[in-house]
DNA sequence: AAAACGGGGGC
DNA sequence: GCCCCAGTTTT
């Protein structure tokens, strides 16, 4: 199997691994600002959390001028308890002048969005990919991980691993990489613990493992 | 009880 | 490159 197999397999699947992840479409809007802030939010949290909070704060928070009217610690409170709240919250009150630093509205390119505090490498990718519709792949933890296990890239960083991505899979398809392999890794290819007896690549993985203890699918 | 975790930023 | 931010989940 190539990736390109693999990734249509797994986004297919993905939905039956147990736990389905909470799709991101439930709070995502298209409205590129509030796509940009629950990105943010996003990162090293979990999506059901992700939603929770960004839910909270839409509620009171529809576009940056609301968002500057709030404090800090208003902020921490609606966010609260996503990874790195506070962090997050004091991006996020800097978040309407940093927007208006770049044109006022929230950027469609990589180098704009990189100005944005809170805003990595990362993070801007899913941007791009999900309130822009741009191709766009955004290499974490999770996608690093697994694209190397399998022996499709050999790379340090998650950037070598996104540039050898773009030039194994077609564009229709990076879009599908991040959400498709980090629920996968969450779900059934977990670090410590894999589940291969319930995992659809078992016969074809060479780090597959005879036993796997954990798997009650 | 300790380590890891879907990342980013300051040094 | 190293270390911090933080609560939650996993080991």
């Amino acid at each position: 199997m190539d990736i390109e197999q693999i990734i249509n397999l797994l986004s297919k699947e993905v939905n039956t691994f147990q736990a389905p992840i909470k799709d991101f479409e439930k709070i995502q809007t298209k409205e590129p600002f509030k796509v940009l802030v629950a990105t943010i939010l996003s990162s090293r949290t979990k999506d059901e959390v992700t939603s929770q909070a960004a839910k909270r704060l839409f509620d009171r928070v529809k576009n940056p001028e609301d968002l500057e009217q709030l404090s800090v610690s208003e902020i921490e409170k609606l966010i609260y308890p996503v990874g790195f709240y506070r962090v997050k919250a004091r991006n996020l009150a800097r978040l309407p002048s940093a927007l208006k630093e770049v044109g006022g509205k929230v950027p469609d390119t990589m180098e704009e969005l990189l100005k944005l505090p809170g805003v990595g490498r990362k993070t801007a990718n899913l941007v791009l990919s999900r309130a822009f519709g741009k191709p766009a792949i955004c290499v974490d933890t999770h996608v690093h991980r697994l694209v190397n296990m399998w022996g499709f890239v050999h790379s340090k960083t998650p950037e070598q691993t996104e540039d050898a991505l773009k030039k194994l899979l077609p564009l229709h398809l990076w879009s599908q990489v991040n959400p498709t392999l980090v629920a996968f890794g969450q779900k059934v290819c977990k670090p410590k613990s894999p589940r291969c007896t319930c995992c659809p690549l078992s016969s074809w993985c060479s780090s597959s493992t005879i036993d796997d203890p954990n798997s009650s699918f």
